[in-house]
DNA sequence: CTGACGGATGATAATTAGTATCATCCGATA
DNA sequence: TATCGGATGATACTAATTATCATCCGTCAG
């Protein structure tokens, strides 16, 4: 979904949508959080909380800084929304150059190597760019690790770390 | 690259090479510098600068940690590492749901939607993870955008920001 | 319609990762 | 061994995000 006609339609209905999708997750539908919702939606410029602030705050002249990044990650939480920046906390490193992609632990975010055999060769191919110039790509898995399988069987209770800093996949099993 | 013995020779190999590599790129070779990759290459955790701080610390107890981020960033530029957290700056948000994946320009940070056709095909064929229970998947292509590809060509100079927060991505083109 | 409840909000302080500054140090080279 | 330029350590600073808490208000039972 890339054109832009198609997307402000797609928009449109979720925005419809918004206010029911919010009772189904037993939260409070205010002012705030629709004009967040509302911005995100009309953006596709994959904005920074400060860029929706700047915006929400033409309608809501009084709304605060913490209130559009609480609502960002709550609009994640529920499925509203993603984070396009991945495992976004501190900058992890790596000495192994040669080629290779990584699982990380959306729980607790431990990183491990794998090699996945056919994706070099698929990835290969060019794409259609619409004026980027490709330098180099990146894939990444998002799974449990068996520590915190294992954890989040027992305890269901999640922590709170794990929610604040977990971002959304691209793509979600099931 | 995965089995811990192949990764230890490969560790060994590195180190020996190191130095040479510092002066081809015309940096010093210090002894700070040197406890740093060799701590580095040591882990396949995929360290913080706080973690690699915490073990050349254990050589090197005077080190700053201003050190420890500046030189983990000069072993980036290099080619002696790489970020795994690829984008590493404010956090991004997205709305749009559909399956996509995203093009972000390593020098102003735009990011871009597309969609590569096969992807999802390959994808979906299992991968071995030795305990990771799979959740989703991100791919993100790493580029430079019209704008940029003309200022880099006018002025070569790189701007701060640019060379400070840019990303290695796992697969490089050339 | 109204009052009560609980989560949301706004203001603000705190935290944290990372960066800038600058005096001093020291590796490289001749 | 003397010189020089980049590296280092100490420190201040920035910026993004989170925590705290008093107040507000959307929801819903009555
Ligand atoms: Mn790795
Ligand atoms: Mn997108
Ligand atoms: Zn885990
Ligand atoms: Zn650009």
């Amino acid at each position: 979904m890339i054109a832009e006609g198609e997307r402000q339609k797609y928009a449109r209905e979720r925005l419809a949508a918004f206010a029911a999708r919010c009772r189904a997750a037993g939260l409070p539908v205010t002012p705030q959080r629709l004009s967040i919702i509302e911005a995100l939606l009309a953006s596709s410029a994959h904005p920074r909380a400060e860029e929706i602030y700047g915006q929400v705050r033409l309608i809501h002249p009084h709304i605060s800084a913490a209130t559009v990044h609480r609502t960002l990650e709550t609009l994640c939480r529920i499925g509203e929304a993603r984070k396009v920046t991945v495992l976004h906390d501190s900058a992890r490193y790596d000495a192994n150059l040669t080629p290779h992609q990584h699982v990380v632990c959306v729980e607790c975010r431990r990183i491990r190597d794998i090699e996945i055999a056919e994706i070099d060769r698929v990835l290969e191919r060019k794409v259609a760019l619409s004026g980027f110039r490709p330098l180099g790509w990146t894939f990444e898995l998002q799974a449990l690790c068996e520590d915190c399988q294992r954890r989040c069987e027992s305890g269901p209770a999640r922590r709170k770390a794990a929610l604040r800093a977990r971002a959304e996949p691209t793509h979600r099993k099931n």
